[in-house]
DNA sequence: GCCGTAGGACTACCA
DNA sequence: ACTGGTAGTCCTACGGCG
């Protein structure tokens, strides 16, 4: 009986029955149902490489008959095939397997070049199907959960339903023990709207009082089967809430507990990045993603705390409920104190539902672009979404993918680095009237101007071609003009679908249907809006992360030439650029890889637009040179030492709109204390708004005092800093390695990747025994202070230094209250 | 052994 | 576990001194 069916994919894997290889494809229809579709793995060989011929070696592979812990592995099917390798056609033997863990078996026995024999499975079926993670799929079913594909609708994609989780544990001392520690709450939401199951008494909305520990476990679970999501979020669940609640939930014998469709869930290690899979639905760790975001430019915080992220994604600031120690809060005799606890456990699942909001679907972009599936996009490295996009357009060309290198290869490839971009050299002191344009998509656009592609690159240099068809980069490699190359066509395809929705969306930005919300046409506008942004930022992501991709050691695309041409064009446009501004009559002050500061020397704004214009007729491709913005006075500062040189990557400038944009200073580093950071913010404000060289210094000399008469909170005085590596695998001890061993020595785990918080203190010589970690500096088993020498001498004084230097101030000057010398006659 | 400093280790930034 | 270019801090080894 043939029945037609539909549903969304959410998730690929296989079963082997009877030495049959099933893809098994979890869909969403009204329940989350398995299904299976008749699939055999395959990779491919290539003969000629050895110069073997084609029939003798399918005879060779037909004996092939391995004995493996008792079963015969055989190839299930032979077949020549013509495919693309390394752009060029050729014959490979392409055998297919009975199941997936034959391929590596069969491999080692077939002694010719192998190619695609380490795919993962489910990425391999995703590109064969020609199937898109969350899109509706209609299937005709064949009998007992056996299916056939009938049509993929792109345009059909799932919105998830989303259950967010957060639990609060009972812990006086430490980290949470689940041996000991019981869970006291567990907070959720699945339409933005926070809950709370807990088992003390309270009236709070939204609060369900249950009566214990074993009833909310119960809850959690009868209301995750009852709810049905298609998403399981939560933040930092994957090595915190998910493997707690297990722990707790084996510790109490509840039975028939389950997040997913099974009790079970599996760990997942890719390399770095954990993550934590339960069966049945997409189990996603914010964090992870969040982490990545951070990478990507995405989002920037000073830290990856869940508030500080939500903060920095919508612009609200978290409700803000009176942070006691949790147990203090629980055990309190007050009940306004338990309450304040409830309302912390609401606001957090509310919050990570927002996160949720924005973050996941650009995620789901991600996946959907790159056709990798969500739970492997939510851990994904950009790497990896690049490779994954591309492995699937070559797919499509009938190109063969090309292998991993070898580690022998990766370890040559890192140790021998490609020359990067120009910086220029800025003269250090305060402008007036600067402007700032930069190259749109700088490498982005170079790549696809310049055709630049492993297989388009002319190998030998006697080649025959005319000069006519082929580009001649600095670095002495040539690109064919054509045919077009897979990396320049995929990426000139997000670029070209990125500028189409950015245009959509400045059309949509002001549409009343935005504001106003409630009716089912506005929201579904409001619907579009939101998915035409993530889009964007996910393009965004996959097209600047194509470059790094082409000079990545463990890239299959990897291409020194490539890249080397990449960048030496980049040089080149950026130079050229700078030297045609000064023809123009204006002053170049700045530039890095893609900038270029200028100062307009009394010529016209008119005037600059002209010269960019007269640039872009000029450019070659879709390369073009933006005017970033209009800047009314800018400070650069010298280096420490050598000599008063200009620093690069360090500036501060206003805009005509009185907007400051500031970059590389002390103040947007977040190993530097908040009083320093807050005091060089106030100073640069000071010159640049106000054009006030007194005020900058009264503002100085004001926090030394206060510093020196210790009214400096202690918040302002936090250093954090991160552990990248192991503890134990450093060569020098550092104030925050130190510090971090402090809190080990008080039983805290210490692991890399950790942001260790400390404050310089008294007790101690070198700075890194003065190092206290904060929670110990805090305590009141010690005594710490603080000390202001350090402060003043290492975090405030360095970080104003330099600038208030510009306007002729020293050190003595500020701290004792000396005269300036040699001022400026700049204002 | 003490002092001052060059160079290395390390982090975080810019693009 | 996408790249190279850069500033800056703190540590440590080293050389000079005696």
């Amino acid at each position: 009986m043939k029945l037609k069916r539909k549903g969304y994919l959410l998730d690929v894997g296989y079963i082997a029955r009877n030495n049959k290889t099933y893809a098994r494809l979890t869909i969403r229809a009204k329940k989350i149902i398995n299904l299976y579709l008749r699939y055999d793995p395959y990779f491919y060989v290539d003969p000629s490489y050895d110069n073997i011929n084609l029939n003798d070696a399918i005879n060779q592979i037909k004996q092939i008959s391995i004995n493996h812990s008792g079963r015969l592995i055989k190839p299930k099917k032979i077949e020549i095939v013509e495919v693309i390798v390394g752009g060029k056609n050729k014959k490979l033997i392409k055998i297919y397997a009975h199941t997936p863990p034959d391929v590596p078996i069969l491999k080692q026995f077939t002694h010719f070049k192998h190619y695609e024999f380490a795919i993962p499975f489910s990425r391999r079926v995703l590109m064969d199907f020609n199937l898109i993670p969350m899109a509706l799929i209609k299937y005709v079913r064949e009998g007992q959960n056996i299916l056939s594909i009938d049509k993929v609708d792109e345009d059909n994609i799932l919105k998830p339903k989303m259950f967010s989780l957060d639990i609060e544990t009972y812990n006086k001392e430490g980290m949470p023990n689940p041996d000991i520690d019981p869970i006291i709450m567990v907070s959720y939401s699945i339409d933005g709207k926070p809950h709370v199951l807990t088992y003390k008494s309270t009236h709070i909305t939204g609060a369900s009082v249950l009566n214990s520990e074993y009833d909310i476990l119960y809850k959690l679970s009868e209301l995750i089967q009852k709810e049905d999501p298609d998403l399981i979020v939560g933040y930092n669940t994957t090595n915190f809430d998910i493997p707690y609640i297990a722990d707790r939930v084996k510790k109490l014998g509840i039975t028939d507990f389950k997040l997913g469709t099974t009790p079970q869930f599996r760990h997942i290690s890719k390399g770095q990045i954990k993550g934590l899979k339960i069966p049945g639905r997409i189990h996603i760790d914010l964090y992870s993603i969040v982490r990545f975001f951070g990478h990507a430019g995405i989002i920037n915080t000073q830290n990856y705390r869940l508030k500080e992220v939500y903060q920095n994604i919508t612009g609200k600031p978290p409700v803000k409920v009176e942070q006691k120690d949790i147990w203090e809060m629980w055990d309190s005799s007050n009940p306004s104190e338990l309450n304040n606890l409830v309302k912390y456990s609401l606001s957090d699942a509310k919050i990570t539902y927002e996160v949720a909001e924005y973050v996941i679907p650009i995620v789901q972009e991600l996946s959907q672009t790159t056709r990798m599936l969500l739970f492997d996009a939510s851990l994904a490295t950009a790497g990896q979404f690049v490779e994954s996009l591309l492995m699937y357009r070559a797919k499509k060309h009938n190109m063969i993918i090309p292998p991993r290198p070898k580690e022998f290869e990766i370890q040559s490839r890192m140790s021998n680095p490609i020359v990067g971009a120009f910086v220029k050299l800025p003269e250090p002191g305060i402008y007036e009237n600067i402007v700032v344009l930069d190259f749109r998509g700088l490498y982005p656009s170079i790549i696809t101007s310049y055709n630049i592609d492993p297989y388009t690159l002319v190998l030998n240099k006697n080649d025959k071609h005319p000069d006519s068809k082929y580009y001649q980069t600095p670095t002495d490699a040539r690109f064919l003009k054509s045919p077009k190359g897979l990396i320049p066509e995929v990426l000139e395809e997000l670029i070209v679908t990125r500028s189409k929705i950015k245009k959509q969306i400045k059309e949509m930005k002001n549409d009343p249907r935005l504001k106003q919300d409630g009716s089912k046409t506005h929201s579904d506008f409001a619907e579009r809006y939101k998915r035409l942004k993530s889009r964007s930022q996910a393009l965004k992501i996959l097209s600047n992360s194509f470059y790094g991709y082409l000079v990545y050691a463990r890239s299959r695309w990897y291409c020194r030439p490539c890249g080397e041409s990449v960048t030496a064009l980049g040089r080149k446009h950026i130079k050229e650029t700078m030297d045609e501004a000064k023809k123009w009559g204006f002053s170049v002050l700045y530039g890095d890889t893609d900038s270029l500061f200028i100062l307009r020397n009394g010529k016209s704004k008119n005037d600059v637009l002209k010269f960019l214009k007269y640039i872009n007729d000029n450019l070659p491709g879709t390369m073009e040179l933006e005017l970033e913005d209009f800047y009314t006075r800018g400070v650069f500062v010298s280096k420490k030492g050598e000599g008063g040189k200009g620093a690069k990557k360090k500036y501060a400038l206003l805009s005509e709109n009185g907007n400051i944009k500031i970059r590389g200073f002390e103040l947007v580093r977040r190993d530097w204390s908040l009083i320093a950071r807050e005091t060089q913010y106030k100073v640069l404000e000071a010159i640049l708004k106000d054009g006030s060289k007194e005020e900058a210094v009264s503002i100085v000399r004001d926090i030394i005092n206060k510093l020196k008469k210790r009214q400096i909170p202690l918040q302002k005085l936090i250093i954090s800093t991160q552990l990248n590596k192991d503890p134990d695998n450093y060569a020098v001890i550092s104030p925050e390695l130190a510090a971090a061993k402090k809190l080990e020595s008080e039983g805290k785990k210490i692991k890399k990747g950790m942001l260790i918080e400390y404050i310089i203190s008294n007790t101690g010589k070198s700075i890194s025994e003065k190092a206290i970690p904060l929670e110990i500096f805090k305590s009141e088993k010690h005594n710490y202070t603080y000390d202001a020498d350090y402060y003043i001498n290492n975090q405030i004084l360095p970080s104003v230094l330099k600038i208030l230097g510009e306007l002729g101030y020293d050190e003595y000057a500020l701290k004792e209250g000396g005269k300036q010398k040699g001022l400026s006659s700049w204002m």
